[in-house]
DNA sequence: CCGCATCCTGGAGGATACTG
DNA sequence: CAGTATCCTCCAGGATGCGG
Protein backbone atom coordinates (compact mmCIF):
# COMPACT_ATOMS: atom_id res chain seq x y z
CA UNK A 1 0.00 0.00 0.00
CA UNK A 2 2.81 2.47 0.66
CA UNK A 3 3.84 4.40 -2.21
CA UNK A 4 7.32 3.72 -4.42
CA UNK A 5 10.40 4.42 -2.24
CA UNK A 6 12.40 7.87 -3.15
CA UNK A 7 15.11 6.03 -1.45
CA UNK A 8 15.89 9.12 0.46
CA UNK A 9 15.33 10.27 4.34
CA UNK A 10 14.41 13.28 3.87
CA UNK A 11 10.90 15.51 4.50
CA UNK A 12 10.30 16.09 0.99
CA UNK A 13 10.76 12.64 -0.55
CA UNK A 14 8.33 11.28 2.01
CA UNK A 15 5.60 14.05 1.54
CA UNK A 16 5.67 13.04 -2.10
CA UNK A 17 5.59 10.22 -1.50
CA UNK A 18 2.39 10.25 0.65
CA UNK A 19 0.40 13.19 -1.79
CA UNK A 20 2.50 12.87 -5.01
CA UNK A 21 0.33 10.65 -6.92
CA UNK A 22 -1.76 11.83 -9.67
CA UNK A 23 -4.72 13.29 -8.09
CA UNK A 24 -3.88 13.23 -4.81
CA UNK A 25 -3.16 16.82 -4.33
CA UNK A 26 -6.26 17.74 -6.09
CA UNK A 27 -8.30 15.42 -3.55
CA UNK A 28 -6.97 16.77 -0.70
CA UNK A 29 -7.42 20.31 -1.96
CA UNK A 30 -11.33 19.60 -2.54
CA UNK A 31 -11.46 18.27 0.93
CA UNK A 32 -9.69 21.46 2.27
CA UNK A 33 -12.97 23.09 1.78
CA UNK A 34 -14.98 20.57 4.16
CA UNK A 35 -16.10 16.89 3.89
CA UNK A 36 -17.14 15.47 0.66
CA UNK A 37 -19.56 12.52 -0.46
CA UNK A 38 -17.68 10.38 -3.26
CA UNK A 39 -19.94 11.25 -6.23
CA UNK A 40 -19.29 14.74 -4.91
CA UNK A 41 -15.39 14.36 -5.39
CA UNK A 42 -15.54 12.74 -8.82
CA UNK A 43 -18.08 15.39 -9.75
CA UNK A 44 -15.03 17.90 -9.01
CA UNK A 45 -12.43 16.05 -10.73
CA UNK A 46 -12.96 16.63 -14.14
CA UNK A 47 -12.40 13.26 -15.68
CA UNK A 48 -10.87 10.95 -12.91
CA UNK A 49 -11.37 7.50 -13.50
CA UNK A 50 -13.44 6.23 -10.78
CA UNK A 51 -10.93 2.92 -10.36
CA UNK A 52 -7.98 6.19 -9.70
CA UNK A 53 -10.20 7.41 -7.54
CA UNK A 54 -11.24 4.96 -5.48
CA UNK A 55 -7.86 3.79 -5.34
CA UNK A 56 -6.28 7.77 -4.34
CA UNK A 57 -9.22 7.60 -1.10
CA UNK A 58 -7.93 4.09 0.08
CA UNK A 59 -4.40 5.24 -0.01
CA UNK A 60 -4.72 8.70 1.75
CA UNK A 61 -6.78 7.08 4.14
CA UNK A 62 -3.86 4.51 4.92
CA UNK A 63 -1.60 7.58 5.45
CA UNK A 64 -3.54 9.07 7.79
CA UNK A 65 -4.23 11.50 5.57
CA UNK A 66 -8.56 11.83 5.07
CA UNK A 67 -10.88 9.09 6.89
CA UNK A 68 -14.28 8.08 5.80
CA UNK A 69 -16.97 9.20 8.19
CA UNK A 70 -20.42 8.12 8.76
CA UNK A 71 -22.84 10.77 8.28
CA UNK A 72 -26.34 10.21 8.70
CA UNK A 73 -26.50 6.78 6.93
CA UNK A 74 -23.82 8.25 4.08
CA UNK A 75 -20.41 7.83 4.12
CA UNK A 76 -17.98 11.48 3.25
CA UNK A 77 -14.52 11.42 3.36
CA UNK A 78 -12.88 14.41 5.60
CA UNK A 79 -9.40 15.37 6.45
CA UNK A 80 -7.64 14.31 9.49
CA UNK A 81 -5.94 16.89 11.46
CA UNK A 82 -2.71 15.92 9.83
CA UNK A 83 -4.26 15.83 6.37
CA UNK A 84 -5.12 19.64 7.03
CA UNK A 85 -1.52 19.79 7.57
CA UNK A 86 -1.29 20.54 4.11
CA UNK A 87 -3.44 23.37 3.30
CA UNK A 88 -0.02 25.47 3.60
CA UNK A 89 1.26 23.12 0.86
CA UNK A 90 -1.80 23.40 -1.51
CA UNK A 91 -1.83 27.50 -0.51
CA UNK A 92 1.47 27.71 -1.72
CA UNK A 93 1.60 25.26 -4.97
CA UNK A 94 -1.72 27.45 -5.88
CA UNK A 95 -0.03 30.41 -5.69
CA UNK A 96 3.05 29.49 -7.76
CA UNK A 97 1.06 27.60 -10.25
CA UNK A 98 -1.60 31.27 -10.60
CA UNK A 99 1.78 32.75 -12.32
CA UNK A 100 1.53 30.40 -14.87
CA UNK A 101 -2.08 29.95 -15.95
CA UNK A 102 -2.28 30.08 -19.61
CA UNK A 103 -5.36 30.97 -21.24
CA UNK A 104 -8.18 29.10 -20.25
CA UNK A 105 -9.42 26.49 -22.77
CA UNK A 106 -12.72 24.79 -23.37
CA UNK A 107 -12.75 21.31 -21.75
CA UNK A 108 -11.39 22.99 -18.57
CA UNK A 109 -13.74 23.60 -15.67
CA UNK A 110 -13.69 25.62 -12.54
CA UNK A 111 -15.50 24.36 -9.65
CA UNK A 112 -16.30 25.90 -6.71
CA UNK A 113 -13.95 23.96 -4.44
CA UNK A 114 -10.91 24.75 -6.51
CA UNK A 115 -11.93 28.58 -7.48
CA UNK A 116 -12.54 28.66 -2.96
CA UNK A 117 -8.91 27.51 -2.83
CA UNK A 118 -7.32 30.21 -5.60
CA UNK A 119 -9.38 32.58 -3.97
CA UNK A 120 -7.92 32.04 -0.56
CA UNK A 121 -4.36 31.62 -2.04
CA UNK A 122 -4.89 35.46 -3.77
CA UNK A 123 -6.32 37.21 -0.77
CA UNK A 124 -4.70 40.31 0.82
CA UNK A 125 -5.80 40.12 4.31
CA UNK A 126 -3.75 43.69 4.73
CA UNK A 127 -5.47 45.07 2.20
CA UNK A 128 -8.92 44.02 3.04
CA UNK A 129 -8.69 45.39 6.53
CA UNK A 130 -8.75 48.41 5.13
CA UNK A 131 -11.76 48.10 3.30
CA UNK A 132 -15.16 47.76 4.49
CA UNK A 133 -16.55 44.40 4.70
CA UNK A 134 -18.20 43.18 1.55
CA UNK A 135 -19.84 40.08 0.31
CA UNK A 136 -19.83 39.01 -3.48
CA UNK A 137 -22.00 36.47 -5.14
CA UNK A 138 -20.21 34.75 -8.13
CA UNK A 139 -21.88 32.62 -10.75
CA UNK A 140 -19.04 30.65 -11.62
CA UNK A 141 -19.74 28.31 -14.60
CA UNK A 142 -23.01 27.49 -13.43
CA UNK A 143 -22.24 26.91 -9.90
CA UNK A 144 -22.71 28.93 -7.41
CA UNK A 145 -20.41 30.85 -4.77
CA UNK A 146 -20.44 33.10 -2.32
CA UNK A 147 -17.74 35.22 -0.81
CA UNK A 148 -17.53 37.21 2.77
CA UNK A 149 -14.65 39.17 3.02
CA UNK A 150 -15.14 41.34 6.70
CA UNK A 151 -11.54 42.80 7.88
CA UNK A 152 -8.84 40.45 7.97
CA UNK A 153 -11.33 37.33 7.86
CA UNK A 154 -12.51 35.92 4.52
CA UNK A 155 -15.42 32.96 4.24
CA UNK A 156 -15.95 30.98 0.80
CA UNK A 157 -18.05 28.87 0.84
CA UNK A 158 -20.53 27.55 -1.66
CA UNK A 159 -24.52 28.54 -2.27
CA UNK A 160 -25.98 31.81 -3.00
CA UNK A 161 -27.33 34.87 -1.00
CA UNK A 162 -28.14 38.84 -0.59
CA UNK A 163 -24.40 39.99 -1.51
CA UNK A 164 -22.90 43.65 -1.93
CA UNK A 165 -21.77 42.41 -5.82
CA UNK A 166 -23.29 39.61 -7.29
CA UNK A 167 -21.55 38.69 -10.96
CA UNK A 168 -20.97 36.07 -13.24
CA UNK A 169 -18.24 34.71 -14.43
CA UNK A 170 -15.86 31.94 -16.08
CA UNK A 171 -12.75 30.99 -15.98
CA UNK A 172 -11.29 34.52 -16.70
CA UNK A 173 -12.14 35.71 -13.00
CA UNK A 174 -8.76 33.86 -12.69
CA UNK A 175 -6.59 35.76 -14.82
CA UNK A 176 -8.04 39.30 -13.33
CA UNK A 177 -6.99 37.49 -9.87
CA UNK A 178 -3.21 36.59 -11.76
CA UNK A 179 -3.31 40.48 -12.57
CA UNK A 180 -3.06 39.34 -16.46
CA UNK A 181 -6.87 41.31 -16.83
CA UNK A 182 -8.05 44.70 -15.41
CA UNK A 183 -11.84 44.15 -14.39
CA UNK A 184 -13.02 47.00 -16.27
CA UNK A 185 -11.73 45.17 -18.90
CA UNK A 186 -13.32 42.32 -17.99
CA UNK A 187 -16.64 43.99 -18.03
CA UNK A 188 -16.52 45.23 -21.49
CA UNK A 189 -15.64 42.26 -22.98
CA UNK A 190 -18.34 40.52 -21.05
CA UNK A 191 -16.06 38.30 -19.16
CA UNK A 192 -18.06 39.18 -16.28
CA UNK A 193 -21.47 39.95 -16.30
CA UNK A 194 -22.33 41.93 -13.02
CA UNK A 195 -26.20 41.05 -11.91
CA UNK A 196 -26.91 43.54 -9.47
CA UNK A 197 -24.10 46.11 -7.54
CA UNK A 198 -21.82 48.89 -8.20
CA UNK A 199 -19.34 47.70 -10.68
CA UNK A 200 -16.86 49.50 -8.78
CA UNK A 201 -16.87 46.92 -6.32
CA UNK A 202 -15.60 44.43 -8.36
CA UNK A 203 -12.33 46.77 -8.26
CA UNK A 204 -12.26 46.28 -4.68
CA UNK A 205 -12.57 42.59 -5.26
CA UNK A 206 -9.56 42.43 -7.74
CA UNK A 207 -7.77 44.37 -4.99
CA UNK A 208 -8.49 42.32 -2.34
CA UNK A 209 -7.72 39.12 -4.64
CA UNK A 210 -5.17 39.45 -6.17
CA UNK A 211 -1.80 37.63 -6.54
CA UNK A 212 1.56 39.17 -4.58
CA UNK A 213 4.38 39.63 -7.12
CA UNK B 1 5.66 18.50 -23.92
CA UNK B 2 3.15 19.75 -21.47
CA UNK B 3 2.31 17.32 -18.84
CA UNK B 4 -1.25 15.50 -18.65
CA UNK B 5 -4.39 17.54 -18.07
CA UNK B 6 -6.29 17.56 -15.26
CA UNK B 7 -9.42 19.59 -16.81
CA UNK B 8 -9.24 22.06 -14.87
CA UNK B 9 -8.56 25.56 -14.45
CA UNK B 10 -7.07 26.45 -11.22
CA UNK B 11 -3.74 27.31 -10.01
CA UNK B 12 -3.04 24.57 -8.08
CA UNK B 13 -3.98 21.79 -11.32
CA UNK B 14 -1.60 24.25 -13.01
CA UNK B 15 0.74 23.63 -10.93
CA UNK B 16 0.86 20.02 -10.42
CA UNK B 17 1.21 19.81 -14.06
CA UNK B 18 4.03 21.44 -13.78
CA UNK B 19 5.66 19.90 -11.24
CA UNK B 20 3.47 17.04 -10.43
CA UNK B 21 5.58 14.05 -12.32
CA UNK B 22 7.46 12.01 -10.39
CA UNK B 23 11.31 13.06 -9.68
CA UNK B 24 10.11 16.48 -10.39
CA UNK B 25 10.13 18.15 -7.20
CA UNK B 26 13.52 16.36 -5.88
CA UNK B 27 14.99 17.75 -8.91
CA UNK B 28 13.76 21.35 -7.98
CA UNK B 29 15.05 21.03 -4.22
CA UNK B 30 18.60 19.81 -4.73
CA UNK B 31 18.66 22.78 -7.65
CA UNK B 32 17.46 25.05 -4.31
CA UNK B 33 21.14 24.70 -3.18
CA UNK B 34 22.80 25.58 -6.15
CA UNK B 35 23.28 24.69 -9.77
CA UNK B 36 24.23 21.16 -10.59
CA UNK B 37 25.67 19.09 -13.11
CA UNK B 38 23.81 16.26 -14.79
CA UNK B 39 25.72 13.40 -12.65
CA UNK B 40 25.46 15.30 -9.73
CA UNK B 41 21.59 15.69 -9.81
CA UNK B 42 22.35 11.74 -10.90
CA UNK B 43 23.96 11.04 -7.52
CA UNK B 44 21.42 12.52 -5.12
CA UNK B 45 18.85 11.19 -6.48
CA UNK B 46 19.68 7.30 -5.86
CA UNK B 47 18.59 5.19 -8.53
CA UNK B 48 16.20 7.25 -10.93
CA UNK B 49 17.07 6.23 -14.31
CA UNK B 50 18.77 8.35 -16.08
CA UNK B 51 16.33 8.42 -18.94
CA UNK B 52 14.17 9.92 -16.40
CA UNK B 53 16.13 12.41 -15.04
CA UNK B 54 16.70 13.66 -18.79
CA UNK B 55 13.04 13.54 -19.90
CA UNK B 56 12.71 15.94 -16.29
CA UNK B 57 15.28 17.94 -17.02
CA UNK B 58 13.87 18.64 -20.54
CA UNK B 59 10.08 19.17 -19.43
CA UNK B 60 11.30 21.57 -16.88
CA UNK B 61 13.67 23.12 -18.83
CA UNK B 62 10.37 24.20 -21.24
CA UNK B 63 8.33 24.83 -18.37
CA UNK B 64 10.62 27.61 -17.67
CA UNK B 65 11.81 26.37 -14.29
CA UNK B 66 15.02 25.62 -15.05
CA UNK B 67 17.89 26.15 -17.58
CA UNK B 68 20.84 24.63 -18.98
CA UNK B 69 23.47 27.20 -18.44
CA UNK B 70 27.17 26.64 -19.17
CA UNK B 71 29.68 27.19 -17.11
CA UNK B 72 33.27 27.05 -17.91
CA UNK B 73 33.09 24.12 -20.45
CA UNK B 74 30.24 21.94 -18.47
CA UNK B 75 26.65 22.61 -18.52
CA UNK B 76 24.93 23.27 -15.27
CA UNK B 77 21.33 23.20 -14.68
CA UNK B 78 20.22 26.13 -12.54
CA UNK B 79 16.64 26.87 -11.55
CA UNK B 80 15.11 29.87 -13.12
CA UNK B 81 13.44 32.98 -11.21
CA UNK B 82 10.40 31.43 -11.62
CA UNK B 83 11.29 27.75 -10.67
CA UNK B 84 12.75 29.43 -7.18
CA UNK B 85 9.57 30.50 -6.77
CA UNK B 86 9.22 27.01 -5.88
CA UNK B 87 11.10 27.44 -2.61
CA UNK B 88 7.89 27.90 -0.20
CA UNK B 89 6.62 25.15 -1.49
CA UNK B 90 9.66 22.99 -1.03
CA UNK B 91 9.74 23.72 2.69
CA UNK B 92 6.02 23.60 3.29
CA UNK B 93 5.98 20.29 1.76
CA UNK B 94 9.06 19.41 3.32
CA UNK B 95 8.03 20.62 6.75
CA UNK B 96 4.81 18.35 6.86
CA UNK B 97 6.63 15.21 5.31
CA UNK B 98 9.09 15.59 8.24
CA UNK B 99 5.97 14.66 10.47
CA UNK B 100 5.34 11.64 9.04
CA UNK B 101 8.96 10.49 8.69
CA UNK B 102 9.36 6.14 9.79
CA UNK B 103 12.55 4.69 10.82
CA UNK B 104 15.24 5.18 8.32
CA UNK B 105 15.86 2.36 6.17
CA UNK B 106 19.26 0.61 5.37
CA UNK B 107 18.57 1.63 1.22
CA UNK B 108 17.27 5.44 2.25
CA UNK B 109 20.40 7.86 2.12
CA UNK B 110 20.70 11.37 3.30
CA UNK B 111 22.42 13.79 0.45
CA UNK B 112 23.74 17.20 1.32
CA UNK B 113 20.75 18.74 -1.06
CA UNK B 114 17.97 16.94 1.11
CA UNK B 115 19.53 17.76 4.23
CA UNK B 116 20.15 21.38 3.86
CA UNK B 117 16.48 22.03 2.54
CA UNK B 118 15.40 20.20 6.06
CA UNK B 119 17.11 22.20 8.22
CA UNK B 120 16.07 25.29 6.71
CA UNK B 121 12.57 23.72 6.78
CA UNK B 122 13.28 23.17 10.43
CA UNK B 123 14.96 26.20 11.72
CA UNK B 124 13.18 28.70 13.96
CA UNK B 125 14.79 32.02 13.39
CA UNK B 126 13.17 33.31 16.80
CA UNK B 127 14.74 31.26 18.49
CA UNK B 128 18.08 31.44 16.89
CA UNK B 129 17.95 34.84 17.53
CA UNK B 130 18.02 34.05 21.18
CA UNK B 131 21.24 32.30 20.88
CA UNK B 132 24.94 32.71 20.52
CA UNK B 133 26.50 32.38 16.91
CA UNK B 134 27.42 28.95 16.37
CA UNK B 135 28.58 26.69 13.54
CA UNK B 136 28.40 23.38 13.07
CA UNK B 137 30.43 20.78 10.84
CA UNK B 138 28.25 17.76 9.89
CA UNK B 139 29.48 14.29 8.32
CA UNK B 140 26.13 12.92 7.27
CA UNK B 141 26.76 9.79 5.29
CA UNK B 142 30.00 10.40 4.12
CA UNK B 143 29.29 13.93 3.05
CA UNK B 144 30.10 17.14 4.59
CA UNK B 145 27.71 19.91 5.69
CA UNK B 146 28.35 23.12 7.11
CA UNK B 147 26.14 24.88 9.22
CA UNK B 148 26.36 28.44 10.12
CA UNK B 149 23.87 30.34 12.45
CA UNK B 150 24.07 33.70 13.62
CA UNK B 151 21.05 35.71 14.75
CA UNK B 152 17.94 35.10 11.87
CA UNK B 153 20.20 34.21 9.68
CA UNK B 154 21.13 30.36 8.11
CA UNK B 155 23.93 29.18 5.91
CA UNK B 156 23.90 25.70 4.88
CA UNK B 157 26.80 24.36 2.18
CA UNK B 158 28.88 21.37 1.11
CA UNK B 159 32.10 21.38 2.90
CA UNK B 160 34.06 21.25 5.75
CA UNK B 161 35.66 24.04 8.24
CA UNK B 162 36.56 25.08 11.24
CA UNK B 163 33.65 24.36 13.22
CA UNK B 164 32.30 25.23 17.24
CA UNK B 165 31.17 21.74 17.34
CA UNK B 166 31.78 19.02 14.98
CA UNK B 167 29.80 15.90 14.71
CA UNK B 168 28.98 12.65 12.43
CA UNK B 169 25.42 11.25 11.83
CA UNK B 170 23.85 9.64 9.89
CA UNK B 171 19.61 9.74 9.19
CA UNK B 172 18.98 9.90 12.59
CA UNK B 173 19.77 13.39 12.63
CA UNK B 174 16.80 13.80 11.23
CA UNK B 175 14.83 11.90 14.02
CA UNK B 176 16.51 14.87 16.47
CA UNK B 177 15.08 17.62 14.03
CA UNK B 178 11.78 15.96 13.95
CA UNK B 179 11.51 15.76 17.68
CA UNK B 180 11.43 11.91 18.16
CA UNK B 181 15.25 11.93 19.40
CA UNK B 182 16.42 13.63 22.25
CA UNK B 183 20.09 15.05 21.98
CA UNK B 184 21.54 13.02 25.09
CA UNK B 185 20.01 9.69 23.90
CA UNK B 186 21.45 10.10 20.12
CA UNK B 187 24.95 10.37 21.60
CA UNK B 188 24.30 7.73 24.02
CA UNK B 189 23.14 5.16 21.35
CA UNK B 190 25.80 6.48 19.18
CA UNK B 191 23.35 7.62 16.32
CA UNK B 192 25.66 11.38 16.56
CA UNK B 193 29.37 10.84 17.35
CA UNK B 194 30.96 13.93 18.12
CA UNK B 195 34.19 14.69 16.86
CA UNK B 196 34.67 18.12 18.92
CA UNK B 197 33.12 20.41 20.49
CA UNK B 198 31.07 20.82 23.52
CA UNK B 199 28.28 18.11 23.91
CA UNK B 200 25.94 20.85 24.84
CA UNK B 201 25.89 22.67 21.64
CA UNK B 202 24.29 19.79 20.06
CA UNK B 203 21.62 20.50 22.77
CA UNK B 204 21.47 24.24 21.01
CA UNK B 205 21.46 22.50 17.53
CA UNK B 206 18.37 20.58 18.83
CA UNK B 207 16.36 23.24 20.32
CA UNK B 208 18.15 26.10 17.02
CA UNK B 209 16.59 23.23 14.17
CA UNK B 210 13.45 21.21 15.91
CA UNK B 211 9.50 20.97 13.89
CA UNK B 212 7.17 23.08 15.15
CA UNK B 213 4.10 21.54 16.53
C1' DC C 1 34.12 9.28 -17.91
C1' DC C 2 30.06 12.37 -18.42
C1' DG C 3 25.78 13.19 -20.63
C1' DC C 4 22.51 11.56 -22.48
C1' DA C 5 19.67 8.13 -26.15
C1' DT C 6 17.68 3.56 -27.02
C1' DC C 7 15.44 -0.70 -25.96
C1' DC C 8 12.66 -3.55 -23.22
C1' DT C 9 9.63 -4.94 -19.41
C1' DG C 10 6.36 -4.43 -15.47
C1' DG C 11 3.13 -1.87 -13.21
C1' DA C 12 0.50 2.33 -12.62
C1' DG C 13 -2.89 5.24 -14.94
C1' DG C 14 -7.00 5.74 -17.99
C1' DA C 15 -11.60 4.48 -20.08
C1' DT C 16 -15.56 1.58 -19.76
C1' DA C 17 -18.60 -1.91 -18.08
C1' DC C 18 -20.62 -3.89 -14.27
C1' DT C 19 -22.45 -4.99 -9.45
C1' DG C 20 -24.33 -4.45 -4.48
C1' DC D 1 -24.89 6.08 -5.62
C1' DA D 2 -20.61 4.04 -4.49
C1' DG D 3 -17.61 1.76 -5.72
C1' DT D 4 -15.38 -2.99 -8.20
C1' DA D 5 -13.72 -5.51 -12.28
C1' DT D 6 -11.64 -5.57 -16.68
C1' DC D 7 -8.90 -4.30 -20.43
C1' DC D 8 -5.63 -1.47 -22.62
C1' DT D 9 -2.29 2.22 -22.93
C1' DC D 10 1.64 4.51 -21.47
C1' DC D 11 5.06 5.89 -18.33
C1' DA D 12 8.55 4.62 -14.91
C1' DG D 13 12.29 1.53 -14.08
C1' DG D 14 16.42 -0.74 -15.31
C1' DA D 15 20.12 -2.13 -18.43
C1' DT D 16 22.80 -0.92 -22.07
C1' DG D 17 24.83 1.72 -25.95
C1' DC D 18 27.24 5.64 -27.75
C1' DG D 19 29.17 10.08 -28.90
C1' DG D 20 32.02 13.87 -27.22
Amino acid sequence: MAARDYGQYSGLARAVELVGERWALLIVRDLLTGPRRYGELAAGLPRIPTNILAARLKELQAAGILRRAPRSRVIVYELTPFGRGLEPVVLALGAWGLQAMGDPRDEQIVTPASMAIDLRTAFREDVAAGLPATSYSARIDSADLFIRVDGRLLDVGGGTGRADLAFAAGPALLRIVSGDLAPRTAIETGAVALLHGDAALLDRFATTFRLAA
